[in-house]
DNA sequence: TGAATGACAAATT
DNA sequence: TAATTTGCCATTC
């Protein structure tokens, strides 16, 4: 019902928070989502969304700068994140600091 | 019920 | 500076 309240639940509520043409590491869901240590477990719930899922997981990159995604869907998320304006070679790499979400 | 898993991140080499 | 190891913890099997 409307009262679950799942670190999943949590955790798309933040990720559909993050402002277009920004970024949040998947620490900093961790954290909107009252779990700190579980950047790992922000991976885990998105690489489940369902196909169609309107939740922006593009947004979400690691804390290096890069994408932690591989093969196709990386192509993909490099694509969206290119498309809302945010300057990335096709190594998947971009300047972390100048695109992160203030939270 | 418990072991395995993993779209991370910080510490250590 | 880069590569490897270690800690992490919600889900899945």
């Amino acid at each position: 019902m409307h009262s679950d309240d799942t670190f999943q639940q949590r955790v798309w509520h933040s990720v559909a928070a993050i402002p277009s043409g920004k970024v949040a590491t998947y620490g900093d869901i961790a954290h909107l989502s009252g779990s700190p240590r579980a950047a790992r477990q922000v991976g885990g719930v998105l690489s489940r969304l369902p196909e169609n899922s309107q939740l922006p997981w593009h947004r979400v990159v690691n804390r290096q700068g890069t994408l932690s995604l591989t093969g196709d869907r990386r192509l993909l998320q490099r694509d969206r994140l290119q498309a809302e304006g945010i300057e990335i070679n096709d190594g998947g790499e971009f300047v972390l600091e100048h695109y992160r979400w203030q939270l």
